[in-house]
DNA sequence: TATTATTGTAACATTTTGTTACAATAATAC
DNA sequence: GTATTATTGTAACAAAATGTTACAATAATA
């Protein structure tokens, strides 16, 4: 491995120039949908967690292996949703300050200062199950709501919402609450995850009823200690 | 410009190394639902209209005149599906043949040979309204049935696949009908798209109140000679 | 043992979708 | 002209899905 502190940043001849990738990661804690946002050393900079592809990789294991790589997060299942292509979504200012902050020389890394296309993905995953770790160029990695996002580089506040609008619309269709909630939950949980990512609240037994008639369901034994009343059943996604 | 036979090709200086599009370009004739095919000169191969980004077009751009230069087609409602980056998509021995058949020089071409990711995109269109030109490159360009398609070059027959899987999805929601019909239409002729598209029928009367109930459809006068029946109203789509 | 809040489900109302029936025609044949 | 023919527009009814209300069951707590 090269030592030198110059050049130690990811090399040309090892990646598709002006192909990259980014990820918007949404956590559920029971209560609040978040999003995963890096801050980079020292520059004050947010942004969503991304990459380059190597040349002898494919594009959806360097999205896997990089996501992991910059937030420490296993077994993420990531969808593609869009690349964005426009002229003016680069912004080298932002870059250039990022290689400058970790010590890493501009001439040898000039290739991230061209233009870039990006490849977007979106995960979802149950907050507590999962303790994100900076990597060395960030200096944290961080739950955000919605709502109090800090202002993020380049398009990335663009593509977070293009991720919300494609999360929305394949909620039922790809049974996506299975990446939020535990192995096994009650139904007011479901209804919790559904409520919280379409932005709507639903009838109780509307949302029970149609849930169960769905026979996505499988039914396990009750759980207690939930408070002064009827225990609720807990169920699992049947896998299809 | 280059009048070197031998460079004048597309220069490697001009454009975004790595990054290709495709295009899935449906048409409908009232009856079948085909797609646009490029037949690569003197080669036998056969592939979907597709191009390169130049570093000063966005990616949206290059796509839409790249596709009008390749095809002939123009005011194309092009729509992004998805981003194709397996390592084995490409095949450089198809792209050597073809830049061989065409008397271009493979040295001066050699960045052709290399990796390529493709951004997919699809459109719709009424078959009758146009007349697909090949470029010079091509011997041919011609509708083929979905079922009577040629082996494509590369991972082209996988994107058409997956092309059609997002236009099924897509029908209802984003009214691509329109694309497929003349300016106003029968009742008939809009369910005929639906059932060739979904490849399933529906119940006339059925369909009739679903699409008159959803407020996308403006009634207009009839149409006579049709037949020794009643004559249908014909409907345009609200402009919304 | 009474109280409390939530859960599971039934019952009913409303809306949407599926099906059948039939009258209203344009063109054609006579 | 008039009868014939096939298709269209719409109403009427049936079935299914969804929305709403009601209420008994029941864990934990007081």
């Amino acid at each position: 491995m090269n030592t030198d502190k110059y050049t130690q940043g990811p090399k040309k001849e090892d990646y598709l120039s002006h192909i990259a990738f980014d990820s918007v990661i949404f956590g559920f804690n029971g209560k609040e949908l978040k999003i995963l946002i890096l801050e980079y050393q020292n520059t004050g900079l947010f942004a969503l967690p991304g990459g380059f592809v190597r040349r002898n990789e494919s594009l959806d294991e360097a999205v896997t292996k990089g996501v992991m790589e910059r937030t420490g997060i296993d077994n993420l299942y990531l969808e593609q949703f869009h690349t964005f292509g426009d002229l003016n979504r680069f912004d080298s200012m932002a870059m250039e300050r990022i290689l400058i902050m970790n010590g890493l020389d501009i001439k040898a890394h000039e290739w991230l200062l061209d233009r870039f296309i990006s490849i977007a993905y979106y995960a979802l995953i149950n907050f507590e199950e999962v303790n994100p770790i900076p990597d060395a160029l960030a200096d944290s990695i961080d739950w955000y709501s919605l709502d109090e996002l800090p202002p993020l580089i380049m398009d990335h506040g663009t593509i977070v919402q293009r991720a919300l609008t494609t999360l929305r619309d394949n909620l039922d269709r790809k049974l996506l609450g299975m990446n939020l909630l535990p192995e096994k939950f009650t139904m007011k949980e479901l209804q919790n995850v559904y409520e919280k990512i379409l932005g709507e609240s639903f009838k109780r037994t509307a949302f029970q009823r149609k849930m169960l008639s769905a026979n996505i369901l499988i039914r396990h034994e009750k759980r207690f200690t939930g408070g002064a009343h009827r225990a609720p059943y807990l169920y699992s996604f049947k896998i299809q």
